[in-house]
DNA sequence: GGTGGGATTAGCT
DNA sequence: GCTAATCCCACCA
């Protein structure tokens, strides 16, 4: 059943998107973009298509928080793919990551922007700008726009979840790979995703 | 248009 | 003590 799953994956030709996640972690942060992220909060609906991301490998990255094994925080990386990692960075931001391997590794894709689709108001009720592409064009900038929290991590992003995510309807017309931003190891490794042309990325 | 610094806290050394 | 997968604003050109 597993690994029937997997092979299905590894083809894209499935539709389930628990599928996407057994993908390789690499190629899962590819994958993930022109997924739809929702999250069904009290305050009502917010949605956008992811537009970029960045893998962080457990071996041969020291960039990735698992590098150095599990911690308090890092715990959920360490979890089964498809759930969520959510981390505070600079002491007062959040990053909101997708767990990828396997159950032990301690891989996972940062989703660094997304381009709004549902919830427009309460996004801009959520983040004081005006320009739409400002409110998800960064880690920071979407966990906000989104309502996501250290409350989401460990969560799973997919079924019935209230924060999950939707499979993508069409293939994003051409991908862009970069090395990663904001780090200081791993500077070198081409790790970063994003949908080429797109106004919503954080960075071109 | 581009750059430099401050905010703020958990986790590691 | 220092660093960190960031963001925003003040300031200069």
């Amino acid at each position: 059943m597993f690994y029937q799953v997997k092979h299905q994956a590894h083809t894209e030709r499935s539709r389930d998107i628990t599928d996407l996640f057994q993908l390789p972690t690499r190629r899962l942060a590819r994958a993930l973009l022109g997924t739809t992220l929702v999250h069904d909060s009290p305050e009502g609906r917010t949605s956008g298509v992811i537009v970029e991301t960045e893998a962080y490998l457990f071996r041969g990255d020291p960039a990735c928080h698992a590098h150095k094994g599990m911690t308090k925080r890092n715990a959920s990386m360490f979890g089964p793919p498809g759930m969520a990692y959510v981390y505070l960075i600079y002491g007062m931001y959040y990053c909101f990551n997708v767990v990828g391997s396997r159950p032990g590794v301690g891989e996972a894709v940062l989703i660094r922007a997304i381009e709004p689709r549902e919830g427009l108001e309460l996004m801009h009720h959520r983040r004081r700008v005006t320009e739409q592409t400002q409110l998800a064009s960064g880690p920071g900038k979407l966990v906000m726009a989104m309502g996501i929290g250290p409350e989401h991590d460990g969560i799973p992003l997919f079924g019935k979840s209230s924060l999950r995510i939707e499979p993508r309807r069409s293939r994003p017309s051409r991908i862009a790979s970069t090395t990663r931003i904001g780090i200081t190891k791993g500077m070198d490794l081409p790790l970063r995703f994003y949908i080429a042309g797109s106004r919503y990325v954080s960075k071109k």
